[in-house]
RNA sequence: CGGGGCGUAGCGUAGUGGCUAGCGCGCCUGCUUUGGGAGCAGGAGAUCGGGAGUUCGAAUCUCCCCGCCCCGACCA
């Protein structure tokens, strides 16, 4: 156990354990006092502040309006929904007690909102005229979850969720299908994961809903993780909670709603899918600082140097560049190049008195193997845009790549369960619940999605032989 | 809930019945030092998870309780 206790546990030795340092390690989060609880320190906040920003612009250009819900629901709105309450029941935090006494009627802190947003729908809908209703909240939710993980599954968690009310299926599909769309387009746009957009089997539905649309990617232990959801929820919740409006043909009709929502799983996503032995690597987009400049000296000659890098920065910041300035006077050098390593910063400048002399910073990129490039002060703020933007599609087209070279098209079982030890299967499957779970129980995969831009194909389902149900190959994962 | 593991300073740990609980990192002070995880000196910091018991004596043994982590089942 000779292990230099600084850096972090290699991804190839254990990557749960690099996966749990890191996010320490890095700052980004700590534990909570209550089991499953996450405190969500300044950097990974941040980050999500950037995440947040550009999704909510999203949504907002798209004609949501955001509004907010009470936490506290009373227990009997969740029975309303049959299948809701059940896909609920077990995970929800009740409050039974409040000033000082016991209370009439339980409240649930929500676990989703699907339930007040309706009982308020219901209230503000009554003509075609009202609709689309289309809502979103950023809020905090609670899931008793049986084992927490940071960022993917914490006991109280972040999320954005978009509730909207429509005339009919299709008018409803289609708010699904854009919601969707935006959660690809983020994913793939900022945090430069290249997800694979696909409807869930039934056995991986919403709790309530007709049909789940999701966005899988992978992480770079060739697990699948599930980093959107987008419900077609029919008419059940109208159902349940009343959602009417008079038609022009004055009829009573009910509501076809839609809910989807994004969390901060999406920064766990960001970790997996980009992260290194060395740590973070983070999405320019997404980074809390894109650019980090250590200046290098003491004395004097470090005084030149704080005084260009504060310059310098001021420059770039202007030039819209998130930069920081690493200042600690007690660290050396090599010391902060590895805590900016770990912490993912895109691209690291050095500024010392040699630099300085020559009018340049010595520039190195997170990852890549140019090395250390000089990088002329004077139209650093022109060339570091382009660095960034360049960074990001690297980001990207890496992703890529290690998704195509893990993901396997396999038409027989022994290739099937080769594949999802290393990553996705390709496979045709007959569709049937129980299938599914005995898959789960030989091989720990299970069907992520089915891709909506899958080719049309028939075949025979890779485990029981049945013929093939969806039209299409699914895709098979083992999953967090 | 099943399986495994762990609770000793902020973090990581040593310590299988015996003196004042040791070490590393971090922290504080001073000096020195700064181009890949600096050095020296001094210093602060621990009701050894909690309770009961055995014993002349318990971090150490016994019993009970609590909490946490990891692997599964549940899930964004």
């Amino acid at each position: 156990m000779a292990r230099d206790d600084r850096g972090v546990t290699p991804q190839s030795e254990d990557f749960s354990a690099w996966y749990n340092e890191l996010v320490t390690k890095a700052q980004l989060v700590d534990r909570g006092p209550a089991k499953g609880t996450m405190v969500i320190r300044p950097y990974a906040y941040r980050l999500w502040e950037l995440l947040q920003a550009e999704l909510d612009g999203r949504i907002k250009a798209t004609g949501h309006e955001n509004a907010y819900f009470p936490l506290l629901i009373p227990e009997s709105y969740l029975r309303r929904e049959a299948e809701h309450v059940e896909g609920f029941a077990p995970e929800l935090a009740v409050v039974t007690h409040a000033g000082g006494k016991e209370l009439e009627e339980p409240l649930v802190v929500r676990p989703t909102s699907e339930t007040i947003i309706g009982e308020m729908m219901s209230k503000w809908i009554s003509s075609h005229r009202d609709l689309p209703l289309l809502l979103n909240q950023w809020a905090n939710v609670v899931r008793w979850e049986l084992r927490p993980r940071m960022f993917l599954r914490t006991t109280e968690f972040l999320w954005q969720e978009g509730h909207t009310a429509h005339r009919d299926e299709a008018d409803a599909m289609a708010e699904t299908m854009l919601a969707l769309d935006m959660y690809v387009e983020v994913a793939r746009d900022i945090c430069a994961i290249p997800v694979v957009a696909g409807e869930k089997t039934p056995g991986e539905r919403f709790a309530g809903a007709r049909s789940t649309f999701t966005i899988e990617g992978m992480m770079r232990d060739g697990k699948a993780l599930q980093a959107g959801t987008s419900h077609y929820l029919g008419t059940n919740f109208a159902t349940a909670f009343d959602i009417r409006y008079t038609s022009d043909q004055g009829r009573q009709e009910l509501c076809h709603t839609t809910s989807w929502g994004m969390t901060t799983r999406m920064i766990g996503a960001v970790i997996m899918a980009h992260g290194d032995d060395k740590g973070l690597v983070l999405p320019p987009n997404v980074a809390p600082y894109q650019v980090v400049i250590v200046p290098i000296g003491r004395g004097e000659p470090g005084e030149a140097t704080a005084g260009a890098a504060r310059d310098l920065a001021a420059t770039l910041r202007a030039a819209g560049v998130r930069t920081h300035v690493d200042l600690r006077p007690q660290l050396s050098p090599g010391f902060k190049f590895n805590d900016w390593e770990l912490r993912g910063v895109p691209v690291r400048l050095e500024l010392g008195p040699r630099d300085l002399a020559a009018g340049t910073a010595l520039m190195s990129l997170r990852l890549g193997d140019e090395g250390k490039q000089p990088l002329p002060l004077a139209t650093a703020a022109e060339a570091l845009p382009g660095v960034l933007a360049g960074f990001q599609e690297f980001l990207l087209r890496r992703a890529t790549e290690f998704r195509e070279g893990r993901t396997t098209t396999v038409d027989d079982w022994p290739a099937f369960t080769a594949a999802v030890t290393t990553g996705w299967a390709l496979a045709f499957h007959c569709g049937d619940g129980r299938c599914e779970d005995e898959i789960k129980a030989e091989t720990a995969a299970t069907p992520r999605c089915i891709p909506l831009d899958g080719p049309p194909a028939e075949g025979h389902c890779v485990k029981c032989g049945s013929p093939s149900a969806y039209g299409k190959r699914v895709i098979f994962a083992r999953a967090y």
